[in-house]
RNA sequence: GGGCCUGUAGCUCAGCUGGUUAGAGCACUGUGUUGAUAACGCAGGGGUCGUAAGUUCAAGUCUUACCAGGCCCA
């Protein structure tokens, strides 16, 4: 039997286990967190800096939860809490995006695969298997929301479908309309043909496409022989050629193909002798791509030359002018672009300057209009009814049977597709509704909008402030409408007598009110007149025609500062500054172009100004080595295995302890270094719960002027530390709160001051000064880390503070603790900094005896020192041999540091396992040190 | 292809307006403890700062190019 129990030591005594059991433990804490109504009872605080608002973006209701949305989610839970923390009422409402496409979509799938069709059901029936799905999912993200330990108003959060926030969306729309801003007009879209949409950029993805290339010739008017060569991707647009486009600083020469046995027979047979004018810098490339190696050229000539050329369509019955374009270039093709203004971009805006026919001869379902084969010579080339891709083969092959096709072949390049459906796109000219941006002047408030918010530093990082401005100054006009079916509908009457759109805000007013009782299905199940009840129309209400097209998601989210800010009775707080409705937005740094994109948009539109003081981006998550996790790569980390695996706290603290600002790397070595720091925090707190079992702090606590100096050191350094992370959450650094609290407990504490101060704790008299002298200190670091840590690792902190404040509120409903401005001495930490500084170097000159295996630790060393004059100065009112653990150490002043290591001849004393000169001063207890004989005594004393 | 951004020890991060031998923590190695024990102490090894040029008396810190990666756009 060992000798320790028959020794009054106070050992640490907590049930605080060392190992936390994460996955299992939070769920608990979540239940608990949700009965005691946290979030309510934060709400209900005082607030003595006032409210501070994060609006939360709505995610997609769709889909699964990922790595992206938990780093997402816990930055917001980090801002939410450390701001309640810092003396801010912080309300946070989770939201969700709901109408879109992609539900739609899905939806259409799920009905494919039951064999039925989207056509069979009416619209609000398909909307309600719409809303059912994004219902679907929004339970299950709550729960993951939930899981992550958030504190939000999680069982009231906003739904973009629910009626309150269509309707205002309606109200949204309305606002825009009035100011003027919104249009009808023609332009060119990325157009779905599988979808039946246009769609908007967020929608449309790259991937890589084989289409085919081809040369095609365009007879010149009046000239035998003589041919324009135009080179396109996209055969199935030729029937909407207008006209073909030049520049007026490309030369071009005229190529002479020579028969020869080594061209192609097609080449010899059609094309020999006739003149193909291509630019001069392209010749070779042609030649080469047509496997013709005789031929001759004219002097090259600029391509002014052609102004007033006109050319035969190759295969219809039209002839196309030649027209100067800016956007023809010599990187590929033949210096000449064939003009489709119904299905390009460019082709458009050159189109319509100059007067061409702009009619689009595709439909939306991909099909050609009945009206092309008009144009057609109707040899035996019918297009009519043809979808354009399965039409591409038969005007291959007319157009080389006329002998207009110079060459075909497969080419392989990125091409726009569909993101849900991966469907190559194609532009498609359509009527549309728009946001006008300049002469409405919301590009030009927007743009002001960030350059305020960048002179109060509120891009963060600072790059955004970049990125958005570009973003901002170049976009063209906001394209709303989608052709689709879930979503809120663009809720404007045309007037078919005079074609004059309904844009008066209180007919908008009329409708929302409408929609806010019955939701979006009342555009289509009630009668005009229904809908402008209460609104009068000075026209004739019978002349109106509803508008079928619903609006782009992104208008939805756009306006949630309108719908969810500015109509929540509980969003509503008087200690903000009502002009601004959110104090931050939070997003991925994808966002720019995204939801702070528009909601800058309708901001600017509609209150003048961003609806946010700042905005905070973070990256993205990707893998151990930097690269962005997908299916086919097979790197995807599953959020729910890490909480499962590791628990909450610890995939918290992996994001706390990384620099979210750029892209943030996981992996399960990443995970598990996590794993380490954590549990230096976890023993740290365990370290200072069980060394306070037998501490009152309204008892037993001392006086700051009565501590000895090493427990002032702690003090200053942890006000130092607490002072430091505070401002780090002020800049969302949370890596730096992080790192500087993480960095204190390893170095400081578990270093120097908890290893010194055992001796103290574990074998002083139990109600020594010196003794709650450190207790007083290792009460104020419990209090100071637990609350700063607190908004990183909620589960963890409140089961500390459930161990050692039993009667309480919850740790989350505290404020940062203040500590003691006095506590701060920077003289007394630079002082320390010496006296640390000479431990290590005496730690060292013991190092060859420990290695010679004269000593183990310090305990049984006698130290003499000769300490240089600038040290001893700082240390000679020092207790040396305390903070040394040592057994005998005396210094004198020198001209250099020199230390000698002696082995003790002191014995050690059974109870505190120090080597000590006084051993069995006191005769009742002949083994024990005189420290240890004395607490002996008292201890029992007190006991009896 | 264009715009914005990133690249410091095995990992996560510091390195202010360019200025002595580039700093932490974790991990690692050796070692000690067994009264923080699947914890803790002590000591130590390890980067020339993505690569290459350039500006400068002086560059991780400025410029250019290239390489790798990310977001956005085409």
């Amino acid at each position: 039997m060992s000798d320790k129990q028959t020794y009054t030591v106070n050992l640490p005594q907590t049930d605080f286990p060392m190992r936390a059991g994460l996955p299992q433990q939070e769920p608990k804490w979540i239940k608990r967190w949700q009965e005691e109504g946290i979030y309510n009872k934060m709400l209900a605080k005082d607030a003595p800096k006032g409210t501070f608002l994060l609006h939360c973006g709505p995610p997609y209701a769709n889909g699964n939860f990922h790595v992206g949305h938990v780093l997402s989610c816990s930055l917001k839970d980090f801002v939410v809490r450390s701001k309640m923390m810092a003396g801010y009422r912080t309300p946070f409402v989770p939201g969700w995006d709901c109408h879109g496409l992609p539900i739609e979509w899905k939806v259409e799938q799920d009905l494919r695969k039951n064999s039925s069709s989207k056509d069979e059901l009416s619209i609000s029936q398909l909307r309600d298997l719409c809303r059912k799905e994004a219902k679907q999912w929004v339970g299950a993200q709550k729960e993951d929301w939930r899981r992550i330990g958030v504190v939000a108003d999680l069982d009231k959060p906003y739904l973009t479908m629910d009626k309150g926030n269509e309707a205002g969306i309606v109200r949204a729309l309305g606002a825009m309309a009035a100011s003027g801003a919104v249009y009808r007009g023609v332009k060119s879209v990325n157009w779905s043909t599988v979808e039946g949409t246009a769609l908007a950029e967020a929608e449309i993805e790259y991937q890589d496409h084989t289409s085919m290339a081809i040369y095609v010739t365009f007879p010149v008017v009046g000239k035998d022989d003589e041919y324009v060569v135009i080179w396109t991707t996209t055969p199935w647009t030729m029937p909407a050629n207008r006209a073909v486009a030049y520049s007026d600083e490309v030369e071009y020469v005229a190529l002479t193909i020579k028969a020869d046995d080594s061209h192609p027979p097609h080449i010899n047979e059609h094309y020999a002798g006739k003149r193909f004018w291509v630019a001069s810098d392209l010749v070779e490339d042609f030649a080469s791509t047509l496997k013709i190696s005789e031929y001759e050229t004219t002097e090259p000539q600029l391509g002014t030359n052609f102004a007033d050329t006109k050319l035969n369509h190759p295969f219809m019955d039209r002839i196309v002018p030649m027209l100067a374009g800016d956007h023809v270039t010599v990187e590929s093709g033949t210096g000449f672009v064939h003009i489709a203004p119904a299905h390009g971009a460019e082709d458009f805006e050159l189109g319509k300057k100059a007067g061409l026919d702009l009619v689009c001869p595709v439909a939306g379902d991909g099909a050609y209009e009945e009206f092309v084969d008009d144009d057609s010579f109707a040899d035996g080339l019918k297009l009519a009814g043809l979808n354009i891709w399965k039409a591409q083969d038969a005007i291959l092959t007319h157009m080389r049977e006329k002998a207009v096709l110079l060459k075909s072949y497969k080419y392989k390049h990125s091409y726009p597709v569909s993101w849900r459906s991966k469907a190559p796109l194609i532009f498609r000219t359509t009527p549309q509704w728009f946001v006008e941006l300049d002469k409405s002047g919301i590009r030009q408030k927007a743009l002001q909008s960030i350059d305020d918010i960048q002179k109060n530093g509120g891009w963060i990082p600072e790059t955004g402030y970049k990125r958005i401005r570009g973003m901002i100054e170049g976009r063209p006009d906001w394209c709303i409408s989608r052709q689709r079916v879930w979503g809120v509908p663009i809720t404007i009457f045309t007037d078919q007598k005079t074609g004059e759109p309904l844009m008066d805000k209180a007919a908008f007013e009329a409708i929302a009110s409408k929609v806010e009782k019955h939701g979006i299905d009342a555009w289509e199940t009630m009668s005009t007149a229904e809908l402008l009840e209460g609104y009068s129309y000075a026209g004739n209400i019978a002349d109106l025609e509803k508008e079928t097209d619903i609006l782009d998601v992104w208008f939805d989210s756009g306006t949630t500062w309108l719908h969810v800010l500015g109509l929540r009775d509980d969003l509503q707080y008087s200690d903000r500054d009502s002009t601004t409705p959110a104090d931050l937005y939070l997003e991925g740094s994808d966002q720019h172009r995204g939801w702070f994109h528009t909601s800058l948009l309708t901001g600017a539109a509609i209150i003048g100004h961003a609806p946010y003081k700042a905005v905070l981006t973070h990256g993205f998550v990707v893998d151990g080595n930097g690269r962005k996790m997908s299916k086919s790569v097979g790197n995807v980390i599953a959020p729910e295995k890490l909480i499962s695996q590791y628990g909450m706290d610890i995939v918290r603290l992996w994001i706390a302890a990384s620099d979210y600002r750029e892209d943030v790397r996981v992996s399960n070595d990443i995970i598990k270094s996590t794993t380490d720091s954590y549990r230096r925090l976890r023993n740290t707190f365990r370290y200072l719960i069980g060394n306070l079992s037998d501490f009152d702090q309204s008892k037993h606590a001392v006086a700051y002027n009565d501590l000895p100096e090493l427990e002032k050191w702690v003090l200053s350094r942890l006000q130092t530390e607490m002072v430091e992370a505070q401002k780090s959450y002020e800049q969302y650094q949370f890596n730096r709160v992080y790192q500087g609290l993480h960095n204190f407990c390893a170095t400081e504490l578990s270093n120097l001051y908890f290893d010194i101060r055992k001796d103290a704790l574990y074998c002083d008299v139990k109600n020594s000064e010196r003794r709650r002298a450190c207790q007083t200190v290792l009460f104020a670091l419990l209090q100071g880390l637990t609350t700063h840590l607190a908004p990183l690792l909620p589960f963890t902190t409140d089961e500390v503070w459930h161990a050692t404040h039993t009667d309480a509120e919850s740790i989350h409903l505290q404020p940062f603790f203040a500590g003691d401005e006095a506590w701060h001495v920077p003289a007394l930490e630079e002082k320390w900094q010496t006296i640390w500084g000479l431990r290590h170097n005496i730690n060292k000159a013991v190092e060859p005896l420990r290695e010679q295996g004269l000593v183990k630790t310090n305990a049984t060393t006698d130290i003499t020192a000769i300490v240089a004059k600038d040290v001893y100065k700082v240390v000679a009112d020092i207790n040396m041999l305390e903070l040394l653990m040592a057994a005998e150490f005396s210094m004198s002043e020198g001209d250099s540091t020199e230390i000698k290591v002696a082995v003790t001849n002191h014995g050690k004393c059974p109870r505190c396992w120090q080597h000590m000169a006084d051993i069995g001063t006191d005769a009742s207890q002949p083994d024990l040190c005189s420290r240890c004989a004395d607490a002996e005594i008292n201890n029992a004393e007190v006991a009896a």
